[in-house]
DNA sequence: GTATCGTACAACCAAATGGTTGTAGATCAG
DNA sequence: CTGATCTACAACCATTTGGTTGTACGATAC
């Protein structure tokens, strides 16, 4: 039972943890996708959904914790703006296992590669 | 209350739901990062956590709803291995947000280049 | 054969999630 | 000032999640 994880830093852990789970729901990617591409307030993303306006406040919520998007009051209103860097810390992550796989995938060819070395003449 | 959703395809929608879901816990992140780097029965993946078989088990399981993960089962284990087509299709939904985003930003760079024009004498 | 190992799965539990309604505070329009 | 709008937040509810223990079953070792 060793309790090593291959990731160091728990405080990263956690900021993973919510960025993932802020995406695993569809109307937060729906939100995410249209404040990324414009500005709302949380009212104006509310007349998007069915769901109830305290519903879309939480998604939000969920979204900003997860660095996703950021509120700014203007106003009486809160305008949603997408967040870049919250999107790049989830892709370099992704990046980061691709390239675990590549370099296990070139170790295999090379592997093969001295198969055939040793079936050459 | 629009109901119009910007992705299409509920069925897609799911498959995300699993696939960020199923990252959004260090633990499967863990598992994830090292079975992507080589190959591991259920029990040796049990063995580097401190939590019970079952609940290494669970979450195997989870990626392998998610297509995170395969399993194969190679006499009485049961081979876990990364599957590179998931962690693609998560790259694929963030670099189009990336896409958005970037083209929001020449945009604006574009209305910016406007009124640098309209100043010049 | 018997014992052991690796796995699967059910039943259970506490905590988190995704939704609702209702209430209350700011801010704007008339 | 009054009323409408936008937001925040609490309380509640059903379902899911992440964990546990216990049981059962096929494959392996002796």
């Amino acid at each position: 039972m060793v309790v090593d994880q291959l990731s160091r830093s728990p405080e990263k852990d956690v900021a993973l943890d919510r960025l993932f789970q802020a995406l695993a729901d569809a109307t937060r990617r729906d939100i995410v996708a249209r404040v990324t591409a414009g500005e709302y307030s949380v009212s104006g993303l509310a007349a998007l959904y069915t769901m109830s306006f305290a519903a879309v406040q939480k998604h939000v919520a969920v979204l900003e914790r997860a660095s996703l998007v950021t509120k700014e009051k203007r106003g009486r209103e809160q305008i949603v703006r997408g967040n870049h860097d919250g999107l790049q810390k989830a892709r370099h992550l992704l990046d980061h296992f691709e390239m675990i796989w590549r370099q296990r995938a070139s170790r295999i060819a090379d592997i093969l590669a001295e198969d055939d070395e040793r079936d050459l003449p």
